[in-house]
DNA sequence: ATGAAAGCGCTAACAC
DNA sequence: GTGTTAGCGCTTTCAT
């Protein structure tokens, strides 16, 4: 079988404990011992088993990630930063998708085993915080997103009515006068939706409009399919608007396409945005004006906040905002 | 602390063995003494803990999936699927991104420490198989993708050559003659774009007509950015097609923004394939012609393989090939 | 600076 | 069917 801490000791004619000492990069060990610990390890190709030391530390090095869908282009975004972030932190990381659905959410949160990770951060779609604060009281939780978060938990979002305020506004800048929204779920939004939706209609009224409920375009499901549907069913309706706020990116190329095969010209008939600057929205024709959430500094301060607790910190919860910009781009540009 | 079998066992007032025993669902245990340890766990909220199992056990319940990065649409799509098919055995699943690069393939076959996983699934992009051969020899292996693949280890892949051929001989039986190919390396190609070039390549011959190298055009990274930069370039340059033929989705969706950006109309005046079936082929406009590998297929069949190694099997390596398809839509549809 | 031994939480012989 | 006990591989007091 595999070489064992003791074999090495043996064959170094140590202890364990010294083996242990030179394995771990203890620092009160005389150098030659140091070295004939370290032949004797490459000598045998030992590698520590992680979980005997876990087991006698208590601590894993693993953390959870736990989101709807790897697939959503915001979600593998996030995956890659966190998991980044986690690992120069010495830390890996433990996908965990819920599907988006109460059920995948309790799954998550209600571990039926313990030990596994030592963290867990978690997107939460549909679990509210009341029941989120009930959950999985062993182990430290940040909260990403602007769903669940109870006073409790760490939480790090964006100020999405914020963003969707500064979004709209772009677009009344630039001299659109008849705005809508589009992608939020048809049936009970999301809170982040209605968030998105109330930055959005406050841009409106700080500019004089009053927003018209009409123009809101609700979408079967968050996904650019379902956008295309939703927007495509709107305009075949009667629809007539100039700017269209996307609640994501997703929604936002579904736009592109719904208004393109209807030979709205997007920006000149049409300015769009969409949220969430995924690396997709670069490369659309026309690109795409998105709202960019700054990942790395949600991800570090996420990572953070959930290493603070492994380590002990037990305050209250920490809510935080995470930076954002507007990245202006050909489908909602600035023009002179 | 937490609770442990030990106190689920005295306040039960029986051994820890028994508990065990219940915990795990052995079949031979009394239904009263079954609900009687039932009711002491739920009394006392207790988890059994992963850590103490897996050193008792030697298994982890954890599989790598290693890869370059989460955040390219068909890794997103294989995380997916891998880690669902692994979630219905009971195993979960641990990320590892190496970007693509030498050193992160490296960092991740050779693990300084062992007892983390029970076993890995991964698709190299660098690696030659010589190297592969030689490490991470103390945990099972499955590698996905045509590139590295030791005969010692399991590989599924789809046949590349095949599906280039039937991409390429599509757009030939809708009556293009000249057609490029696009998205391959421009520094040494990759196994995967050779085997991809030689499909493409092949089914020019078969047709009668003569592979034009010029028609090959390079791409400086697999990004969508990137070709946008190489197929403008080309087309700028006075490069003439009524095909192409994209190594990978990423690709055709950056050739359909550099075609359209110079009044190219897709697919009346060039046809596009692109390969992987990425959800975004559905929603681009117009949406794309996609080789379609059965992930299913290929994520089922990768995790069966593994575990039957985690379970002891070890015969020479499995190399199969998984299903794959061609999905016709509007960049190159099918004409009557 | 190094060694001896106890134990982290669980499973699996082996006994009863 | 249930209890006893010896590890799994490592860290960590406590001695020396």
């Amino acid at each position: 079988m595999a070489v064992r801490l003791q074999d090495v000791a043996e064959h170094a004619g140590v202890s364990m404990k010294t083996v242990s000492n030179v394995v771990r990069n203890y620092a009160h060990v005389s150098p030659q011992m140091r070295e004939r610990v370290q032949r004797a390890i490459d000598e045998l190709g030992y590698r520590p088993n992680i979980m005997g030391r876990r087991l006698a530390t208590g601590r894993t090095g693993l953390l959870a990630l736990a989101f709807a869908d790897v697939t959503l282009p915001y979600f593998a975004e996030l995956a890659r930063v966190v998991a980044d972030e986690a690992e120069r932190r010495g830390y890996r990381v433990l996908l965990e998708q819920t599907e988006g659905t109460i059920e995948g959410e309790r799954a998550v949160v209600s571990a039926g085993e313990s030990g596994l990770v030592d963290g867990m951060i978690f997107q939460p779609s549909v679990m509210n915080s009341a029941e989120l604060a009930q959950s999985r009281t062993d182990i430290p939780l940040v909260v990403l997103g602007e769903n669940a978060a109870p006073l409790t938990v760490d939480r790090i979002m964006i100020d999405n009515v914020e963003a969707a305020r500064i979004a709209t506004q772009h677009l009344l800048s630039q001299g659109r006068t008849r705005i809508a929204f589009a992608g939020h779920e048809a049936s009970g939004p999301s809170r982040t939706s209605l968030l998105r939706i109330a930055g959005y209609q406050q841009a409106l009224e700080d500019a004089g409009h009053t927003a018209d409920p009409q123009l809101l375009i609700a979408s079967s499901a968050v996904s650019a399919g379902s956008a295309v549907q939703a927007v495509g069913a709107a305009i075949d309706a009667g629809l007539r608007f100039d700017g269209l706020v996307c609640r994501d990116d997703l929604a936002a190329i579904g736009a592109l396409r719904a208004l393109q095969e209807r030979d709205f010209r997007v920006p000149e008939d049409v300015a769009v945005t969409g949220w969430d600057n995924t690396p997709m929205t670069a490369v659309t024709y026309p690109s795409i004006t998105s709202i960019a959430p700054d990942m790395r500094a949600l991800a570090t301060r996420a990572v953070d906040m959930l290493l603070d607790r492994v380590s002990g910190f037990d305050g209250m919860g920490r809510h935080e905002l995470a930076p954002f910009s507007l990245v202006v781009r050909e489908s909602a540009p600035t023009m002179s």
